[in-house]
DNA sequence: CTTTCATATACGTCAATGCGTATATATAAG
DNA sequence: CTTATATATACGCATTGACGTATATGAAAG
């Protein structure tokens, strides 16, 4: 039978551990968003994304989606309520992180005009979800 | 004057992400205790012991305080809303976790009887303080 | 099938981290 | 001063993690 094993508390905060990926979590908030749009904002090479992209993966703080060519990445809540919890707290404080702000407007930005960005020429728009997924609220 | 800098958020998040520092801060709950509690519970070299101490330490998660041999750690509050709210949704979520209640409960039976340890023979017993000091509530 | 585009992974390098062992430091006791 | 006790730090080693660069994969277009 499926023993209910013990969450990875461990590496749930060490996937908060790094720039790069709360900037990351930040830019997805309720939104499942395109690859391109991370690689347009946060600059840099594709492949420092892609990874920081996996390792929240393995952490199980996202899931991706494949469209054709693109992949969305949205937040899925852990399978466990005080994750749950620690995440969306953690979330609401990046919003008021200079940093964050920054990149959020950066976001609105591309989506209300694409045609500016050569790398999100054709790109699928952020869709908004209704609600993080959330497996334990 | 004294520029109110940003709060190191990822060295935060990195110190919550390590098994033994966990259980550090688990024990230490809203008491000061004594470090010799700490190696007498979670075994090992107390040198392991000493080297997460420091780390909490360098993270601002945990103040020392010396009397004569003895140190004793407290958790201090980051001087972060968003981080102390994590810290104490995190040190609620860690009573639910069956290894922490096992140091727990090892801990609250060190101290009914210090005289069975040897490691505790004389040892101050821990201080309960009234609340976790919190530098911004 | 070949090319193109979006994304992921492999590789090599370097810094950070965790660990066990040994040693240093600080205080108290004799 | 010497010794004992409590704790911290230094050292060497193995692992992990972050990075840039190069390459592989997967899907669509020609």
């Amino acid at each position: 039978m499926a023993v209910k094993q013990t969450y990875n508390v461990e590496r749930f905060f060490q996937a908060l551990g790094d720039h790069t990926r709360l900037r990351l979590l930040n830019l997805m908030g309720d939104q499942e968003i395109c690859v391109c749009y991370f690689v347009e904002i946060l600059g840099g090479p594709q492949s420092k994304i892609s990874r920081h992209l996996a390792y929240l993966r393995s952490a199980g703080i996202v899931s991706a989606r494949r469209e054709s060519k693109w992949m969305h990445y949205r937040i899925v809540m852990p399978p466990h309520i005080g994750a749950t919890q620690i995440l969306k707290q953690t979330l609401g404080w990046l919003k008021e992180e200079k940093t964050m702000q920054t990149d959020r407007a950066r976001l609105t930005k591309a989506c209300c005009s694409p045609s500016k960005y050569v790398l999100l020429e054709g790109a699928p728009p952020p869709i908004k979800l209704e609600a993080p997924s959330c497996e334990v609220c």
